[in-house]
Order: structure tokens, then C-alpha cells, then sequence
DNA sequence: TGTACATCAGTGAACGCGCGTTCACTGATGTAC
DNA sequence: TGTACATCAGTGAACGCGCGTTCACTGATGTAC
């Protein structure tokens, strides 16, 4: 641990990036401005110009960071027994893990979408995702893939969503991962009424899209 | 319609909140200030804050509206055969059609949490809501409707916020409705495998954090 | 091992800007008599 | 119908503040010879 001061910090970015979440867990990523992020890891104010060029490239930066810590999560996910399962627990674990990093990561507005390394950290952590939800279903027609991940992960995108804008605990108690598998449990019941409502197949994939892409 | 200008706008909190609104829809919540607003109502900058305090007071009351359309969105769905998917459908429409009051209704950071009418508006939308999960189940034991809701709840917000945030239409097409649909039928091809992958209801029961409240 | 020089990382003063807030004001409206 | 007065809604100038950006600078590091 080196705490004295020197002139030529060393680890800036690091310290930069993980100022800029600290404070991004105390205001939202609204809030977040340059000065605020170099008072916060010490430096001067224009010194984190230096590496990220303005907030866009910093907020850039912690989404891409967010997306490969996903894909190691869901990728550990991927070899238990009960894949499903353990993708959709890891999902949200994430996300209350690192609220600031799944915040920024979904958020168009505010980052550089074309940004390479982005771009790869994103796919990445979805192809993980689809791969597990393709081979949980037993081969799939890609319609019904389609639907099917579409539909894990809104459920754990909106659970994530929703458990860290407090809507959640507000009425239904304070142990996220329990409510977690209730609500698996609610799903099943939920798919069995959904299956009498919905419009046949065929009709369905007259409206369809298509596949994936 | 009125165009001349008076000293007495007569109707500024509809306009101001309406300027709001479309400001929201451009630069995000966060971006949001009352000159700007006031700019776009074609008022003092001091104006708008006779009627709402400040930035919270505005966002607070957009909320409420949301709330509002929401609980009418939904209401109306009750009604109907068909109606846990039709519910779900008007949640998604409902979002999709009022990106700015969605996206504002769940950043507890933003809003004054404890405003009266707020939590009367948002208590009657979400009694709708319980209230049809819990007729379209089967008399639910208590546990059984919480897991259900929160289900429901997480699949229909987080289709909504996955699809404002521009992360499906990337890859799954222009058309949220039939995707919505083929997501609740994906829904149905999921939950067959969940069912075997969730810990059995004993288990779970006991870990579970009781009913709702 | 020593020296010269280029490059890189971070500093700190200065700037102009848009913001929220305050405040004395003015125009419009409603009410009492 | 007229007048006086209180109240309400909106104005516009002024303020101080934090922001991003720019820029000449300085300290540290790496490399060539």
C-alpha cells in the first residue's frame, strides 16, 4: 500500500474509475462531473481528462468493466447442473453487487454505444447468456429461442431493476435472493395461466419478427 | 386555442409540466433544469417555480400523473377475458408510450418519495395490479401470489426498460408487441424448465420471507 | 555509468457559461361595500 | 355599476457557484548513445 504522495500518480485510471462509481453510487450517474470524480481520487481537476477525455469516456469505461464482471459471473453460471437457474441468481447478483456498473451499463444516453471495447464486452457477456438459455431449452426452434431469452432476461433484467429502486423491498421485505426464487417459483405458476391467454403458435408466428437478428 | 400572450397564463402548470416532459424525453431526467423548462414554456425562468418548488417538485408531479395513466391503462385491462396478458400488454404499451413519466416513476433519487398524492396515485396503480394477478391465479396461497406478482412485475418492467433502453430492438427487431408476445410464450417454454431446477417448495417456504407486506 | 533529450502525466490559474435562488416589481383577478 | 384593496401569477435583474475546457507549466520516466 503506497499512500504517499508522488507526482506521477501511476494508477490513475483505476483510482479515477473507481472514484467516478463511488460516486455515481451516491448521486446516480446524473450527477457525476469531472471536478467531483478528480476531488474524490485526489488528483487535480483536469487530471482525469487526461485518460478518459470527458464523462462519456469515464462512464464508458465502468460499462465495459460492468459487462465483462457479467460475463465472468454468468460464465461460472453456465457449468452447474441447474444452468438456469444459477444464470438468472448470478444476473441479479451482479447487479446488486455492482448497482453503479449495471446502472450505466443500460443506459444509451450517456455512453460512447460505439466504443470497440464496449462493443466487445457487451456481445461477449450475451453470447454467455444465450448460449445458456439455447441449451437449457431442448433444441429450440429459433422463434422459441428467441422468445425464450427475450423473456429470461427481461424477468431477471426487471427483478435487478426494480429490487435496486427500491419498489421491491418496499413491500416485500429485505432478502433479494429469497424473494428471487419465490418469484421462480411464481413464474411457473404465472406460465400456466399465460399459456391459456396467449394467441396460438401460429398466429404468433404469423406477427413474429422472425428469429434472432 | 389561445396563442396571444397574457401576463396571467392561466393554465402554466400544465405547460410547464408538459415542457418537462419533453425535455425529459430528450436529454434524460437528469438533464433536466427548471430555465430550460421555463425556455420551453415560453415563460420567465422564475415561473415555474411558483407552481412546483423546484426540479423534484416537477418530476414528483410528472410521477404522479404516470401513476395515474398507468392505474387507467391497467384498469381497463382487468376487464377483459384474456386478462393477464392484456395487462401485461398495457404495462409494456403503457411504458412505451410514456417513455419521460415511466422513466421518472421509479428513481426514488429524483422524487420526493413521501409526496401524499404520489403514494396515493402509486398505491392505486399497483392494487390493480395485485388484484389481477390474484384473480387470474387460482386462489393463491399468499406466498405463492408474492412469487407470482414479483414475477409478473419483473418480466413486464423489465421487457419495457430493456426496450426504451434501445437493448432489444439492437437485436430482435421493431416491433415490441409481437416480441412481447413471443417473450410470453418463451415465458411458457422457460418455466417447464425452471420447475425442475427450483429448489422444491418446502425448501424454498422455508427460506422464503413470508407473504407480501 | 552518465548525460541529453523526448515524451508522458499531472498541475493550477483563468475563462466563459448555465444554473438555482432571491427580490423588488408589475400586471391581472377577485371580492367587499 | 363603480371603486378600493388584497391577493395571486409572472417578470427580469442580480448574485454567487460549480462546471467543463483551455493552456502554459513542471515533474517524472524512458531511451539513445
Amino acid at each position: 500500500m503506497v499512500t504517499e504522495r508522488r507526482y506521477h500518480h501511476g494508477d490513475l485510471r483505476r483510482v479515477v474509475l473507481e472514484a467516478a462509481v463511488k460516486e455515481i453510487g451516491v448521486g446516480g450517474p446524473a450527477a457525476l462531473s469531472m471536478r467531483e470524480i478528480a476531488r474524490r481520487a485526489g488528483v487535480s481537476h483536469a487530471a482525469p481528462a487526461h485518460h478518459f477525455g470527458d464523462r462519456r469516456g469515464v462512464v464508458t469505461a465502468i460499462a465495459t468493466e460492468g459487462f465483462g464482471l457479467l460475463h465472468l459471473a454468468t460464465s461460472r453460471a453456465a457449468s452447474e447442473p441447474d444452468t438456469l437457474l444459477q444464470i438468472a441468481l448470478a444476473y441479479i447478483r451482479f447487479a446488486l453487487e455492482y448497482p453503479a456498473h449495471f446502472d450505466v451499463m443500460f443506459r444509451p444516453d450517456i455512453l460512447r454505444l460505439d466504443d470497440r471495447d464496449l462493443v466487445s464486452a457487451r456481445d461477449s457477456a450475451f453470447e454467455t447468456f444465450y448460449g445458456v438459455v439455447r441449451n437449457s431449452l431442448n433444441q429450440p426452434a429459433d422463434a422459441e429461442f428467441t422468445g425464450a431469452v427475450v423473456a429470461a432476461w427481461a424477468i431477471v433484467h426487471g427483478f435487478a431493476t426494480l429490487w435496486l429502486s427500491g419498489s421491491l423491498s418496499l413491500e416485500f421485505g429485505d432478502d433479494p435472493e429469497a424473494l428471487a426464487l419465490l418469484a421462480g417459483r411464481g413464474l411457473v405458476d404465472l406460465a400456466r395461466v399465460t399459456a391459456q391467454q396467449l394467441p396460438s403458435e401460429a398466429d404468433e408466428r404469423a406477427r413474429s419478427p422472425g428469429g434472432p437478428r
